[in-house]
DNA sequence: TTGTCTGCAAACAATTTGCACGGTA
DNA sequence: TACCGTGCAAATTGTTTGCAGACAA
């Protein structure tokens, strides 16, 4: 799911660009960070917590859920990863800060759409005048159904735990 | 918090139009279930299970908070109640249902602002073309900053855990 | 009377934290 | 070598559930 509508950069060589970044921010490259941010970088998708830390364990078994937590933690520190908060469903996280892009999120599937900030600009100039209301475009989150799951009826946005 | 920017109808005369409503569709009509509802419409506020709780508790001490959870799913069934995710907080409640309004929530104070579905119109138009995403007004919610909170800097959607 | 609701406690899931140790710089 | 980051286990928080008893209809 997930399908982005619009570049987000050669797959591979981001991983070396954000380890870099947090290099120079004066962290340290452990492994964990390193697998951390390669799973991010090998999907489209975005991720919960415990969906990297599965995937994070398949190689490197010894890994902690909770370290998985800590390294996302400096990442979105570091502004080199987002966080979304879709329904009633886990944080999902993936890489790039998303100032530039909104979330369309599918309540029956729980599929995360990317769309391009302009799309939320006339509603974000709207609000702003008229209830003094600043959208951050990179926390701003649609409900609704995907074109997969609208042929299937209304929803309750009580998607199953499992999304994707 | 939670200014109403429109008439959501006279408080009261709610409580009695919704417990016919349940009575109705079959349900009993109990102490807690009245209790919840008229801590509902008592505020314009979006509350958390956890508040309803402690507010139908002031006057019914013996009222469970997993019993207020029954209720709000009850309620939720019968459309009488909406609930909306606010980034990482505890879900909030509050009466009827919302297909007619969305939802502004400042991610640093935690306040949930409603504005009328017209002002989401365009970007639904706009993503329904485009994505074939069908938005469901009721479960939209953009992130941002109040008025109030906007003067003290950005954030980064992690307010803290109490809201209001 | 009867079956829905309730109170309680325990289960659950997601996430955080304290502490001593290990590995990166 | 000096700290930052890690592993583990335990604590927190929000919410759900099983069960026996209570009460609305």
């Amino acid at each position: 799911m997930a399908l982005s509508g619009y570049d987000r950069g050669v797959r591979g060589e981001r991983v070396d660009a954000v380890l870099q970044h947090m290099r120079e921010r004066g962290g340290r490259i452990t492994t964990a960070l390193r697998a951390v941010v390669e799973v991010l970088d090998a999907t489209d998708d975005h991720l919960t917590a415990q969906d990297i830390g599965a995937a994070v364990q398949a190689a490197h078994p010894a890994i902690h859920v909770s370290t998985v937590y800590r390294a996302l933690d400096r990442l979105s520190e570091a502004g080199m990863v987002s966080h979304l908060h879709v329904g009633h469903a886990p944080v999902v996280y993936h890489l790039g800060q998303d100032d530039h892009h909104g979330h369309l999120v599918c309540g029956r599937c729980g599929a995360v759409l990317d769309v391009p900030a302009t799309v939320m600009r006339p509603v974000a100039t709207q609000v702003a005048r008229d209830y003094g209301f600043t959208v951050e475009p990179s926390h701003l989150a649609l409900g609704g159904l995907c074109s997969g799951c609208a042929v299937a009826g209304p929803t309750d946005a009580r998607p199953s735990h499992t999304h994707g």
